[in-house]
DNA sequence: GCATGTTTCT
């Protein structure tokens, strides 16, 4: 494909083309800031001081400014208080003034990355190994560990302790080993032994003993380097410690010691987990003011932090950078940025993205392959997505286990039966791909949309045999099919079966209860789904019982509804409602569903039901079940009514919007639509331009309103 | 995960 994203989002070259060298010097004008900065005006905050300064810091300290300190200038010039009057500024503005120094600023890093000291051939190496590899094989106990550490068969000098320290596999081993280097007192500890421990540590997540670690180094004055910062740095964000991350940096800055780029980006990153946008590209700028050409994780770093923003700007802007500067994409920095724009709903700029990688010359792995699949599937580009797949195979291009499952989600999404069906064999056949819980909800969720009720339960007993877990997802895929079926007395086995399993009921699959009740006429089945319900949701029950009281007014029903709502997850909050309109009218209970309808706009459910412009009016009822379709076209109809009498000002046009739905198993709500508009003889015609639309003129609205007899409604 | 440090996935 030619296209390239460069292109799509107008930028003057391709990424693929290697930037025109003047644009690799960062004080050309080529260097923007980000678009961001002319929307946020954050100041950027100063990270809280850590507790406790050891002594020895504390006269370096006021030689050495704090980043906090060194930033400071900017967040009390350019970047200061969000007023409008200062948005006005900058807007007019957009150079500040740092951007393109007169002078230069103070550095914040240093550009050239700690280097490794050489190590010498080791005699004994082959020796050495082995003895770790008994080390590694023995026994986890602090006793049996030492013993085996009597059987050493070389001294442990500065040399052999490395290479052991290097090959012991868990944290707990390398913990151990350091401790009793240091007892034996062969030679003095450096900083290497520390930071090999630190990382052994860290893929054990152990904070606090990495912490202690650097503790010990600063009070036997044993230098903490860039490597050592770094290591502290990302063990603390691992274990989602981001305070204890920053608190670091902060010391390094004040003991003198400048970062290099890892410890750099190793921050950046933390400010990004953190969301703190603002600080991310106040440290990036600031850095590229000062020459800083950054490499390709600095810019997946900003990448990922764009996508989990959903801010399609700022993945412009990285874009941007990087080629403005001349930076190659390696494969993660396009796996982020293919991440990110899915996140930011972008998937035709994600296709141009993957095929400029592809024809850059680098081959997708596994990630790469499931970002896209994914993106294709929720965009339901089918044809996307099932070109790719015949290029994944005749490609030879990596599976795994994610790209697997992601692949029959993309079925789910699509609604490709055989060939989720292949797929999942081919899991079966596999070694290390084996059908998980999500595995099977994938599957689930294709038969049971597809209304193959016979399948589904298959797979539900398959399931059930091999021991995998049913998650919670998988159940409501599958009571809902089963529900669609009328197969209640399967149903309620089911959801036994899965309760008793461990599945905690969430408000979806309560929404999907509530939903086969709603398709269930008075009688035996619905006591039985109700009884389900009940057992997750006894309060929604009990409202479902009380809608059909005579007795009970609408103030009643105003509080509980409200009650049961407010304690609802947002998302499952109106099909609640659609599903509690529906269950009114097939009771013949109008009123009510007239009433829940007026309860769930004011509640903010259904926002944008109703548009005006001066031209036409228009109902949007696409989220809407097929109750409450036809309960807000009634609605709708009698308020037309009302103003057709009074002869107030109408706009030309009439429409209301069902939606075609493109999903292949979406319901008929168009049908339900269009018959309903029959039953009620109102006007509206389905329109030839617009497809899911109905449409009716003025004057047709007018002469039905009159027709009418008796009169719809009192004027 | 292999003689010390940074980035990506249902």
């Amino acid at each position: 494909m030619a296209s390239t994203v460069s292109a799509a989002i107008d930028l003057p070259c391709s990424l693929s083309n290697p930037a025109d060298p003047k644009n690799r010097n960062c004080f050309t004008s080529s260097f923007k800031p980000h678009p961001s900065r002319r929307r946020f005006f954050v100041v950027c905050s100063a990270p809280k001081s850590p507790t406790r300064a050891p002594e020895s810091f504390s006269e370096q300290s006021r030689n050495n400014p704090s980043l906090s300190e060194q930033l400071k200038p900017l967040s009390t010039t350019t970047l200061s208080a969000p007023t409008t009057a200062q948005t006005h500024v900058l807007k007019s503005k957009p150079k500040s003034t740092w951007v393109n120094p007169t002078r230069s600023k103070r550095s914040v890093l240093n550009p050239r990355r700690q280097k490794r000291s050489q190590h010498s051939y080791n005699p004994r190496v082959k020796e050495l190994r082995l003895f770790a590899q008994k080390l590694n094989e023995c026994e986890s106990s602090e006793s049996s560990f030492l013993s085996v550490l009597e059987e050493i068969p070389h001294p442990p000098t500065r040399e052999n302790a490395l290479l052991i320290l290097n090959s012991l596999k868990s944290w707990q081993k390398t913990h151990l080993f350091f401790n009793w280097v240091k007892t034996q007192n062969s030679f003095p500890m450096e900083t290497i032994f520390y930071n090999v421990t630190m990382k052994s540590l860290r893929f054990g997540r152990q904070f606090q003993l990495v912490e202690e670690l650097a503790n010990e180094m600063i009070s036997n004055e044993i230098d903490l380097d860039n490597i050592t910062y770094s290591t502290i740095i990302t063990c603390a964000k691992r274990c989602y410690l981001f305070d204890k991350a920053v608190e670091w940096f902060e010391r390094m800055y004040r003991t003198g010691l400048m970062p290099d780029e890892v410890t750099y980006s190793a921050i950046l990153d933390v400010y990004a987990k953190l969301g703190k946008v603002e600080e991310v590209l106040s440290l990036y700028e600031r850095a590229r003011a000062t020459g800083w050409k950054p490499d390709p994780v600095t810019f997946s770093v900003l990448a990922k932090m764009f996508g989990e923003a959903g801010d399609y700007d700022g993945i412009r802007y990285v874009l941007e950078e990087m080629r403005s500067l001349g930076v190659k994409p390696n494969v993660v920095v396009y796996n982020t940025l293919l991440e990110a724009m899915g996140k930011a709903g972008k998937p035709g700029l994600a296709r141009s993205l993957f095929e400029e990688m592809v024809e850059s010359g680098l081959t997708p792995n596994e990630k790469t392959l499931t970002a896209l699949v994914k993106i294709y599937g929720k965009a339901r580009w089918a044809r996307d997505a099932l070109e790719l797949w015949e290029r994944m195979r005749s490609n030879g291009w990596p599976m795994d286990f994610f790209l697997y499952n992601t692949l029959l989600s993309m079925c789910a999404d699509l609604g490709l039966v055989e060939e989720a069906e292949r797929l999942f064999e081919d899991m079966k056949q596999s070694e290390s791909s084996r059908p998980d819980s999500w595995s099977y909800t994938a599957m689930l969720n294709i038969h049971g949309s597809d209304g193959n009720s016979d399948r589904a339960m298959e797979l539900f007993e398959e399931l059930s045999r091999s021991g995998v877990e049913l998650n919670v997802m998988g159940c409501t895929c599958l009571i809902q099919c089963l529900g669609k079926a009328g197969r209640v007395d399967d149903l309620v086995r089911v959801f036994d079966a899965s309760v008793n399993r461990g599945v905690q009921p969430d408000d979806r699959l309560c929404g999907c209860l509530l939903s086969v009740a709603s398709m269930r006429e008075e009688g035996e089945d619905l006591h039985k789904v109700l009884g389900c319900l009940g057992r997750a949701n006894p309060k929604l029950v009990a409202f479902v019982k009380l809608l059909q009281e005579e007795s009970v007014n609408f103030e009643k029903v105003t509080v509980e509804f409200k009650s049961i709502i407010s304690e609802t997850a947002v998302e499952a909050r109106r099909p609640f409602c659609n599903c509690l309109i529906d269950i009114c009218r097939n009771q013949n209970l109008h009123d009510r569903a007239h009433e829940l309808l007026y309860l769930g706009i004011m509640y903010g459910l259904y926002p944008g039901l109703h548009n005006k412009t001066a031209d036409e009016w228009s109902l949007d009822v696409r989220s809407l079940s097929v109750g409450a379709a036809q309960t807000a076209l009634e609605e709708w109809m009698r308020t037309l009514s009302r103003i057709v009498k009074r002869e107030e000002a109408l706009p030309e046009v009439f429409s209301a919007q069902t939606g075609t739905g493109a999903h292949k198993f979406s319901q008929g709500l168009a049908n339900a639509f269009a018959s309903h508009v029959g039953k009620l003889a109102a006007p509206f015609r389905q329109s030839e331009e617009r497809a899911g639309w109905f449409v009716a003129t003025r004057e047709d609205l007018v002469s039905w309103v009159q027709s009418q007899n008796p009169p719809a409604v009192a004027a």
